[in-house]
DNA sequence: GATGGACCTTCCCATGATGGGAGGGTCAAG
DNA sequence: CTTGACCCTCCCATCATGGGAAGGTCCATC
Protein backbone atom coordinates (compact mmCIF):
# COMPACT_ATOMS: atom_id res chain seq x y z
CA UNK A 1 0.00 0.00 0.00
CA UNK A 2 1.65 3.14 -1.19
CA UNK A 3 1.21 6.50 1.16
CA UNK A 4 -1.91 7.85 -0.83
CA UNK A 5 -4.04 4.45 0.05
CA UNK A 6 -2.61 4.64 3.78
CA UNK A 7 -3.58 8.14 4.19
CA UNK A 8 -7.19 7.35 3.09
CA UNK A 9 -7.34 3.99 4.92
CA UNK A 10 -6.09 6.13 8.35
CA UNK A 11 -7.29 9.59 8.00
CA UNK A 12 -3.53 11.27 8.03
CA UNK A 13 -2.50 13.05 5.76
CA UNK A 14 0.25 12.11 3.30
CA UNK A 15 2.38 14.48 4.96
CA UNK A 16 1.92 13.70 8.25
CA UNK A 17 2.63 10.48 7.49
CA UNK A 18 5.92 11.33 5.78
CA UNK A 19 6.41 13.44 9.11
CA UNK A 20 6.17 10.25 11.29
CA UNK A 21 8.10 8.69 8.93
CA UNK A 22 10.71 11.21 9.49
CA UNK A 23 11.01 11.46 13.06
CA UNK A 24 10.74 7.68 13.14
CA UNK A 25 7.60 7.24 14.98
CA UNK A 26 6.16 4.72 12.10
CA UNK A 27 8.26 3.86 9.33
CA UNK A 28 6.99 2.54 6.04
CA UNK A 29 7.69 -1.46 6.06
CA UNK A 30 9.62 -1.01 2.76
CA UNK A 31 10.44 1.06 -0.41
CA UNK A 32 9.98 0.03 -3.70
CA UNK A 33 12.15 0.17 -6.41
CA UNK A 34 10.69 3.76 -7.27
CA UNK A 35 11.56 4.60 -3.67
CA UNK A 36 7.75 4.58 -3.10
CA UNK A 37 7.06 4.05 0.47
CA UNK A 38 5.26 0.89 1.13
CA UNK A 39 2.66 0.22 4.12
CA UNK A 40 0.66 -2.87 5.04
CA UNK A 41 -1.80 -3.84 7.79
CA UNK A 42 0.85 -3.06 11.04
CA UNK A 43 1.60 0.75 10.08
CA UNK A 44 -1.58 1.12 9.00
CA UNK A 45 -2.65 0.29 12.02
CA UNK A 46 -0.20 2.00 14.24
CA UNK A 47 -1.18 5.16 12.16
CA UNK A 48 -4.64 4.54 12.88
CA UNK A 49 -3.62 4.03 16.89
CA UNK A 50 -1.80 7.41 16.43
CA UNK A 51 -4.76 8.82 15.28
CA UNK A 52 -7.15 7.78 17.91
CA UNK A 53 -4.46 8.75 20.79
CA UNK A 54 -4.18 12.43 18.73
CA UNK A 55 -7.92 12.57 19.19
CA UNK A 56 -7.61 11.79 22.52
CA UNK A 57 -5.71 14.95 22.86
CA UNK A 58 -2.44 13.02 23.67
CA UNK A 59 0.69 15.05 22.82
CA UNK A 60 3.23 13.80 20.72
CA UNK A 61 5.56 12.47 23.28
CA UNK A 62 3.05 10.83 24.79
CA UNK A 63 2.12 8.98 22.30
CA UNK A 64 5.30 8.02 21.29
CA UNK A 65 5.49 5.96 24.40
CA UNK A 66 1.92 4.74 24.11
CA UNK A 67 2.95 3.50 21.05
CA UNK A 68 6.08 1.84 21.74
CA UNK A 69 3.91 0.19 25.28
CA UNK A 70 1.35 -1.13 22.23
CA UNK A 71 4.02 -2.58 20.39
CA UNK A 72 5.62 -4.45 22.95
CA UNK A 73 3.24 -7.72 24.26
CA UNK A 74 4.48 -7.80 27.52
CA UNK A 75 3.86 -4.50 28.71
CA UNK A 76 2.55 -4.03 32.32
CA UNK A 77 -1.00 -2.54 32.07
CA UNK A 78 0.18 -0.21 34.51
CA UNK A 79 2.28 2.00 32.61
CA UNK A 80 -0.51 2.67 30.22
CA UNK A 81 -2.51 3.52 32.87
CA UNK A 82 -0.22 5.69 34.55
CA UNK A 83 0.38 7.49 31.24
CA UNK A 84 -4.05 8.22 30.64
CA UNK A 85 -4.05 9.18 34.40
CA UNK A 86 -1.41 11.75 33.93
CA UNK A 87 -3.10 12.97 30.68
CA UNK A 88 -6.30 13.31 32.46
CA UNK A 89 -5.26 14.71 35.44
CA UNK A 90 -3.23 17.54 32.76
CA UNK A 91 -7.09 17.82 31.04
CA UNK A 92 -8.54 18.19 34.37
CA UNK A 93 -6.30 21.12 35.19
CA UNK A 94 -6.56 22.90 31.72
CA UNK A 95 -10.34 22.45 31.56
CA UNK A 96 -10.09 24.20 34.93
CA UNK A 97 -7.76 27.28 34.06
CA UNK A 98 -10.08 27.53 30.87
CA UNK A 99 -12.68 27.64 33.32
CA UNK A 100 -11.69 30.36 35.36
CA UNK A 101 -11.03 32.38 32.41
CA UNK A 102 -14.47 32.02 31.21
CA UNK A 103 -15.92 32.77 33.91
CA UNK A 104 -13.99 36.08 34.63
CA UNK A 105 -15.08 37.09 30.82
CA UNK A 106 -18.78 36.08 31.74
CA UNK A 107 -19.26 38.66 34.52
CA UNK A 108 -17.23 40.97 32.49
CA UNK A 109 -19.02 40.61 30.07
CA UNK A 110 -22.30 40.85 31.91
CA UNK A 111 -21.57 44.00 33.89
CA UNK A 112 -20.78 45.77 29.94
CA UNK A 113 -23.81 47.47 28.53
CA UNK A 114 -22.94 46.72 24.70
CA UNK A 115 -23.87 49.49 23.46
CA UNK A 116 -23.02 52.81 21.36
CA UNK A 117 -21.40 54.27 24.49
CA UNK A 118 -17.73 53.53 25.17
CA UNK A 119 -17.64 53.00 28.76
CA UNK A 120 -16.63 48.98 29.36
CA UNK A 121 -16.06 47.18 32.40
CA UNK A 122 -14.26 44.59 30.53
CA UNK A 123 -11.30 47.24 28.87
CA UNK A 124 -11.35 48.88 32.64
CA UNK A 125 -10.58 45.52 33.87
CA UNK A 126 -7.93 44.77 31.57
CA UNK A 127 -6.28 48.50 32.21
CA UNK A 128 -6.10 48.00 35.99
CA UNK A 129 -6.64 44.35 36.75
CA UNK A 130 -5.46 42.71 39.38
CA UNK A 131 -3.70 39.86 37.14
CA UNK A 132 -3.19 37.26 40.22
CA UNK A 133 0.16 36.57 39.28
CA UNK A 134 0.89 34.50 36.23
CA UNK A 135 -1.63 31.60 35.53
CA UNK A 136 1.44 29.05 33.73
CA UNK A 137 1.23 28.67 30.56
CA UNK A 138 0.90 24.93 28.77
CA UNK A 139 1.70 23.89 25.80
CA UNK A 140 -1.09 22.32 23.50
CA UNK A 141 -1.04 18.85 22.17
CA UNK A 142 -3.75 18.70 19.34
CA UNK B 1 12.45 53.90 30.55
CA UNK B 2 14.49 50.83 28.25
CA UNK B 3 13.28 47.78 27.64
CA UNK B 4 14.83 45.87 30.69
CA UNK B 5 12.74 48.17 32.88
CA UNK B 6 9.71 48.01 30.75
CA UNK B 7 9.99 44.23 30.98
CA UNK B 8 10.40 44.44 35.26
CA UNK B 9 7.38 46.58 34.86
CA UNK B 10 5.20 44.74 33.03
CA UNK B 11 5.87 40.86 33.26
CA UNK B 12 6.50 40.55 29.72
CA UNK B 13 9.94 39.34 28.80
CA UNK B 14 11.99 41.39 26.79
CA UNK B 15 12.37 39.46 23.31
CA UNK B 16 8.47 39.81 23.73
CA UNK B 17 8.62 43.24 23.73
CA UNK B 18 10.50 43.30 20.86
CA UNK B 19 8.57 41.02 19.16
CA UNK B 20 5.98 43.12 19.57
CA UNK B 21 7.61 46.19 18.43
CA UNK B 22 8.59 43.98 15.13
CA UNK B 23 4.96 43.27 14.70
CA UNK B 24 3.84 46.63 15.02
CA UNK B 25 1.83 46.32 18.31
CA UNK B 26 3.58 48.53 20.87
CA UNK B 27 6.62 50.14 19.32
CA UNK B 28 8.48 52.33 21.79
CA UNK B 29 8.05 56.16 22.47
CA UNK B 30 11.00 56.67 20.83
CA UNK B 31 14.71 55.58 20.78
CA UNK B 32 17.33 57.13 22.35
CA UNK B 33 21.07 58.18 20.52
CA UNK B 34 22.31 54.96 21.07
CA UNK B 35 19.41 52.95 18.98
CA UNK B 36 17.74 52.14 22.82
CA UNK B 37 14.49 51.76 22.98
CA UNK B 38 12.45 54.39 24.78
CA UNK B 39 8.91 53.26 26.54
CA UNK B 40 6.80 55.54 28.31
CA UNK B 41 3.94 55.13 30.92
CA UNK B 42 1.87 54.74 28.13
CA UNK B 43 3.60 51.55 26.34
CA UNK B 44 4.06 50.54 29.72
CA UNK B 45 0.15 50.13 30.28
CA UNK B 46 -0.43 48.67 26.78
CA UNK B 47 1.89 46.27 27.74
CA UNK B 48 0.40 45.11 31.01
CA UNK B 49 -2.97 45.30 29.20
CA UNK B 50 -1.42 42.86 26.60
CA UNK B 51 -0.36 40.74 29.63
CA UNK B 52 -3.37 40.63 31.11
CA UNK B 53 -5.46 39.40 28.32
CA UNK B 54 -3.19 36.94 27.28
CA UNK B 55 -3.60 35.89 31.29
CA UNK B 56 -7.33 35.63 30.19
CA UNK B 57 -6.47 33.45 27.68
CA UNK B 58 -7.30 36.14 24.31
CA UNK B 59 -5.36 35.20 21.17
CA UNK B 60 -2.81 37.49 19.87
CA UNK B 61 -5.39 38.39 16.95
CA UNK B 62 -7.95 39.53 19.88
CA UNK B 63 -5.54 41.32 21.71
CA UNK B 64 -4.60 43.44 18.33
CA UNK B 65 -8.25 44.42 18.04
CA UNK B 66 -9.05 44.65 21.89
CA UNK B 67 -6.08 46.71 22.00
CA UNK B 68 -6.77 49.37 19.17
CA UNK B 69 -10.60 49.66 20.64
CA UNK B 70 -8.98 50.22 23.95
CA UNK B 71 -6.70 53.12 22.55
CA UNK B 72 -10.02 54.61 21.04
CA UNK B 73 -11.88 56.59 23.20
CA UNK B 74 -15.13 56.43 21.18
CA UNK B 75 -15.32 52.66 20.48
CA UNK B 76 -18.54 51.13 21.17
CA UNK B 77 -18.92 48.97 24.48
CA UNK B 78 -20.59 46.65 21.82
CA UNK B 79 -17.38 46.02 20.13
CA UNK B 80 -15.47 44.73 22.87
CA UNK B 81 -18.45 43.08 24.11
CA UNK B 82 -18.15 40.87 20.88
CA UNK B 83 -15.33 40.20 21.14
CA UNK B 84 -15.23 38.82 25.11
CA UNK B 85 -18.78 36.98 24.35
CA UNK B 86 -16.85 35.28 21.23
CA UNK B 87 -14.24 34.17 23.48
CA UNK B 88 -16.45 33.17 26.37
CA UNK B 89 -18.30 31.15 23.30
CA UNK B 90 -14.90 29.90 22.01
CA UNK B 91 -13.36 28.37 25.84
CA UNK B 92 -16.61 26.90 26.14
CA UNK B 93 -16.39 25.40 23.53
CA UNK B 94 -12.87 24.06 23.98
CA UNK B 95 -13.79 23.11 27.42
CA UNK B 96 -16.53 20.91 26.47
CA UNK B 97 -14.26 18.96 24.14
CA UNK B 98 -11.78 18.93 26.51
CA UNK B 99 -14.14 17.53 29.06
CA UNK B 100 -15.30 14.63 26.53
CA UNK B 101 -11.53 13.34 26.19
CA UNK B 102 -11.21 13.75 29.76
CA UNK B 103 -14.35 11.40 30.52
CA UNK B 104 -13.65 9.17 27.79
CA UNK B 105 -10.16 8.55 29.31
CA UNK B 106 -11.32 8.46 32.70
CA UNK B 107 -13.87 5.45 31.67
CA UNK B 108 -10.80 3.55 29.71
CA UNK B 109 -8.47 4.35 33.01
CA UNK B 110 -11.14 2.95 35.12
CA UNK B 111 -11.11 -0.27 33.38
CA UNK B 112 -7.73 -1.01 33.43
CA UNK B 113 -6.52 -3.09 36.38
CA UNK B 114 -3.30 -1.53 35.99
CA UNK B 115 -0.60 -4.21 37.03
CA UNK B 116 1.46 -6.62 36.11
CA UNK B 117 -0.50 -8.35 33.28
CA UNK B 118 -0.75 -6.93 29.99
CA UNK B 119 -4.17 -6.94 29.19
CA UNK B 120 -5.61 -3.32 28.81
CA UNK B 121 -8.65 -1.91 27.70
CA UNK B 122 -6.41 1.64 26.84
CA UNK B 123 -4.75 0.31 24.24
CA UNK B 124 -7.78 -1.93 23.38
CA UNK B 125 -9.68 0.95 22.93
CA UNK B 126 -7.08 2.72 20.96
CA UNK B 127 -6.36 -0.30 18.72
CA UNK B 128 -9.73 -0.81 17.53
CA UNK B 129 -11.76 2.09 18.85
CA UNK B 130 -14.70 3.86 17.04
CA UNK B 131 -13.58 7.20 16.63
CA UNK B 132 -16.42 9.45 16.25
CA UNK B 133 -15.23 11.75 13.56
CA UNK B 134 -12.83 13.99 13.73
CA UNK B 135 -13.26 16.17 16.53
CA UNK B 136 -12.18 19.87 15.39
CA UNK B 137 -8.66 20.60 16.20
CA UNK B 138 -8.22 24.02 17.71
CA UNK B 139 -4.90 26.09 17.87
CA UNK B 140 -4.80 27.50 21.18
CA UNK B 141 -3.77 30.97 22.34
CA UNK B 142 -2.08 30.55 25.51
C1' DG C 1 40.08 57.98 32.65
C1' DA C 2 40.10 53.14 32.30
C1' DT C 3 37.97 48.83 33.26
C1' DG C 4 34.31 45.54 34.05
C1' DG C 5 29.85 44.03 34.26
C1' DA C 6 25.22 44.77 33.22
C1' DC C 7 22.67 46.14 29.77
C1' DC C 8 21.26 47.15 24.95
C1' DT C 9 21.15 46.27 19.75
C1' DT C 10 20.38 43.19 15.50
C1' DC C 11 20.47 38.77 13.35
C1' DC C 12 19.95 33.91 13.09
C1' DC C 13 18.15 29.51 14.71
C1' DA C 14 14.89 26.29 17.02
C1' DT C 15 10.61 24.68 18.67
C1' DG C 16 5.97 21.34 17.02
C1' DA C 17 2.50 19.84 14.01
C1' DT C 18 0.96 21.09 10.01
C1' DG C 19 0.24 22.77 5.29
C1' DG C 20 1.88 24.74 0.74
C1' DG C 21 4.45 24.43 -3.18
C1' DA C 22 8.29 23.66 -6.62
C1' DG C 23 10.79 20.55 -9.42
C1' DG C 24 11.15 16.15 -10.93
C1' DG C 25 10.36 10.96 -11.21
C1' DT C 26 6.75 6.95 -11.69
C1' DC C 27 2.76 4.40 -12.77
C1' DA C 28 -1.41 2.91 -15.02
C1' DA C 29 -5.23 3.62 -18.05
C1' DG C 30 -6.46 5.05 -22.43
C1' DC D 1 3.08 6.92 -26.03
C1' DT D 2 0.64 10.34 -23.76
C1' DT D 3 -1.75 12.06 -19.91
C1' DG D 4 -3.08 12.70 -15.43
C1' DA D 5 -2.70 11.08 -10.93
C1' DC D 6 0.43 9.89 -7.91
C1' DC D 7 4.99 9.76 -5.50
C1' DC D 8 9.61 11.61 -4.12
C1' DT D 9 12.72 15.26 -1.69
C1' DC D 10 13.61 19.83 -0.29
C1' DC D 11 12.40 24.35 1.17
C1' DC D 12 9.40 27.70 3.33
C1' DA D 13 5.71 29.43 6.49
C1' DT D 14 3.04 29.40 10.48
C1' DC D 15 2.87 31.51 15.90
C1' DA D 16 4.70 32.91 20.28
C1' DT D 17 8.59 32.14 22.45
C1' DG D 18 13.34 31.42 23.93
C1' DG D 19 18.51 30.81 23.13
C1' DG D 20 22.57 32.62 21.73
C1' DA D 21 26.30 35.18 19.15
C1' DA D 22 28.62 39.39 17.93
C1' DG D 23 29.05 43.83 18.95
C1' DG D 24 27.81 48.58 20.96
C1' DT D 25 26.56 51.43 25.40
C1' DC D 26 26.20 52.96 30.03
C1' DC D 27 27.50 53.50 34.71
C1' DA D 28 29.85 52.66 38.94
C1' DT D 29 34.03 51.73 40.94
C1' DC D 30 39.02 51.83 41.14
Amino acid sequence: MNIGQAARATGISAKMIRYYDEIGLVRPAARTEANYREYDARQVNELRFIRRARNLGFSMAEITRLLSLWRDRERPSREVKAIADRHVADLDARIAEMQAMADALRHLSHCCAGDDRPDCPILADLTAGSLPSDPPRRSRPS
